[in-house]
DNA sequence: AAGTGGTCTAGACCACCGT
DNA sequence: CGGTGGTCTAGACCACTTG
């Protein structure tokens, strides 16, 4: 038998899929070691780690040293988002982007609020309120609070000209964060904003980020009726 | 100057996301080329070349041919959501899954459906509904178009004992899929089935998966108010 | 203790693409 | 054209984990 060559990582890549998806390699059963399979492939064994090691990343495969490789029992889905810049989702769809600023102050945030950005439940913040629009219509709702020990420069900002969501990007560095996806019945003040019936369902998205220990910035996002997050898999 | 010694890809990585962070490298900025990276580190490049390419797949850095490495100007937030398998997440939650099929006929779908999944606009598919449980209380339902062109076997299933949702997992092998998240008002049916006010905010993932070019399953999950879908930054 | 994946190295060639 | 990242190789050592 003529075995053809794999001499790069995406056709080693390729053909281990091959073999999964044929269940010559069945679900939780035991693959071939890499060395073996690099002398199979005629590579070296670097290059079949690198494919194989790619699968584990997207949880086709579960490796473990001395233990092996495995094909996934249990494949669970993963897919990786891109959380966009409002602004930049909205033109690349073709629109006009729109932004008015509704709300800024400093003030005390609801306990929830200090409690999920763990600050002191007295210690005011920044809040800002304000609607994105594409091409005039009501696209989605943003509510930030912003912690202005971490980024004092904010209090120095109006956002009347930037989005928060924007001028963060630009001047508050993060380390990490935590994301939420949820749906929302619209209060009457979201309706208004939106020009959406009030109960209306908004998918919504809720954003905690942290430099460190220290959190920067919580935003809770509200996009009217109709949106979707869509990506491949 | 001591110039600390970066042995392995990982400390390279934090080294480097030190400098974006402290804006020793700015956004937008090209950044030194990863044979002087390595010289400076004391590594080989295919190490340094290990830190930026991972950096570059989390989206934080922009690598190009030629054009050498840049700061990412607009860091789009990437977050990695892992679809579990229901059964899965309920359990892994210390609570105790139930599942209850509703209706299974096989049947000419709707031509959205049909043409979401490409099959043609009269040929039967698999129609499965369900009900999936937490301890008792009702947390999503499934609402799921089975291509029985490509899953044969899902006609001798009855799906009683085991959701559609589960048995595909172990069945249906797929190459590739497309998953939209939204936010659903209940209809009527729903809030009687989910035990929720009619027009409540639901939560809402629908799937289509591909076995190459042919659709195996499209797939709505309904949960119940108050789900949230979270993961890290 | 031993087998496995994880990583590093030094060198090499190549694909791409800005200039 | 020439510089950059992308990849491959052959070999080596190590970390982890299972039996």
């Amino acid at each position: 038998m003529s075995t053809p060559s794999f001499r790069n990582w995406q056709s080693v890549q390729d053909e281990a899929l091959r073999r999964i998806h044929a269940r010559e390699w069945a679900p939780g059963e035991l693959i071939p070691n890499e060395a073996d399979l690099a002398e199979e492939f005629g590579c070296a064994r670097s290059t079949v780690n690198r494919a194989l090691r790619s699968l584990a990343e997207s949880g086709i495969l579960d490796r473990r040293r001395k233990a092996g490789t495995r094909v996934a029992a249990q494949p669970a889905a993963r897919a990786t988002l891109t959380i966009p810049v409002m602004r930049h989702e909205i033109e690349e769809r073709g629109e006009t982007y729109g932004y008015q600023l509704a709300y800024r102050a400093t003030q005390v945030p609801p306990i929830t609020t200090s409690a999920a950005m763990a600050t002191g439940s007295r210690v005011p913040l920044l809040h800002v309120r304000a609607l994105h629009l594409a091409s005039g219509t009501p696209y989605a709702l943003e509510d930030r609070w912003i912690n202005t020990e971490v980024v004092p420069a904010a209090l120095e900002e109006d956002f009347e000209a930037i989005s928060a969501n924007e001028w963060l990007l630009h001047h508050a560095p993060y380390t990490h964060g935590e994301i939420a996806f949820s749906a929302v019945s619209a209060s009457d003040d979201m309706a208004e904003a939106l020009l959406c019936p009030e109960g209306a369902a908004l998918f919504t998205i809720d954003r905690v980020t942290w430099d460190g220990a220290a959190s920067v910035t919580k935003v809770r996002l509200l996009f009217a009726p109709g949106y979707q997050m869509r990506t491949g898999l």
